[in-house]
DNA sequence: CTGTTTTACTTTGCACACAATTTAATCTTG
DNA sequence: CAAGATTAAATTGTGTGCAAAGTAAAACAG
């Protein structure tokens, strides 16, 4: 019968790491989206700033960056590059000049449409069904809540 | 009943996509692993590499980057602040010049022991049981597999 | 055996991540 | 209301990831 603790040697070992599975697993996703995400002229964590302004317009940054657990120091860069592609907008809040707005563009909009088919792309590159994917998904943000608290 | 395919919002909704959850939590693996790995005079690449060497040393960097799934564009630089911080040596092979063997210094070999009890730190962050870690691991590495085919 | 191709690694340039610092605006407190 | 504290972004510096180009050694082909 197994030990319920592994030995030294067998906890270090690369292959029983869930971080190394996770940050693979993390960079090879990114690897599929890239082809795809070339035809926006989105990168990948550009394309999840995307998908939050789809969802809800206008926040600030300080909002895209709890969304997103970043924080300004990488969502400014990132904000202007988006802004130069012409995909959206940032405006100072007049209330509190502390604040910025990210709002779409027009053809931020329009990229919306364009990006529909890339979630069914990523799920046949998967080989998995949805239902699969879904548990998954569900397992990994449960994993993410506890190490963020 | 619901369908078996998602409508197009729904689809490109940030809390539906596995590839957001995997990256936020890798990151957030990664910010757990932080103040360990200072300690240890490692960042957490570095550290994947370390394990690797711990386990096989005196790899050339094609096959560090084999078992990374990671080019030489990033294992070089990173290798040479191993090197540089005195854990690794780099060695031309006599026979063949173009390789580079990558070898644990003694003090390479010495971190090991001081690194043993990373892993038990991040399974009481994660606050699962070592069996629901396997499985997930298991999960994750079965999606790396499938997407890097 | 010599010119070509392939291989292994390095270098360069760009885009993240993130800690730490800075700047500017707002809030709080006495 | 004035001084200090807090907040929101931006800036700076370091370390990845990765594409693309460069360099040098080895393998191959005629």
């Amino acid at each position: 019968m197994r030990s319920r603790t592994l030995s030294p040697d067998q906890a270090l070992q690369l292959d029983h790491q869930l971080c190394f599975a996770l940050y693979s697993t993390s960079l090879a996703v990114t690897r599929v989206y890239k082809p795809l995400l070339d035809e926006l002229g989105l990168t990948y964590p550009q394309y999840l700033v995307m998908l939050v302004l789809w969802e809800q317009d206008g926040l600030i940054v300080s909002a895209l960056g709890d969304r997103l657990f970043l924080d300004s120091g990488t969502l400014t860069p990132l904000l202007k590059r988006l802004e130069s592609a012409g995909f959206i907008a940032r405006l100072r809040d007049a209330q509190d000049e502390r604040r910025v707005h990210i709002n779409l563009t027009v053809a931020g909009r329009q990229l919306k449409a364009r990006a529909a088919k890339v979630p069914g792309c990523l799920l046949s590159a998967t080989q998995c069904t949805l239902p699969e994917l879904v548990s998954l998904t569900r397992q990994v943000q449960i994993l993410r809540q506890r190490l963020s608290a």
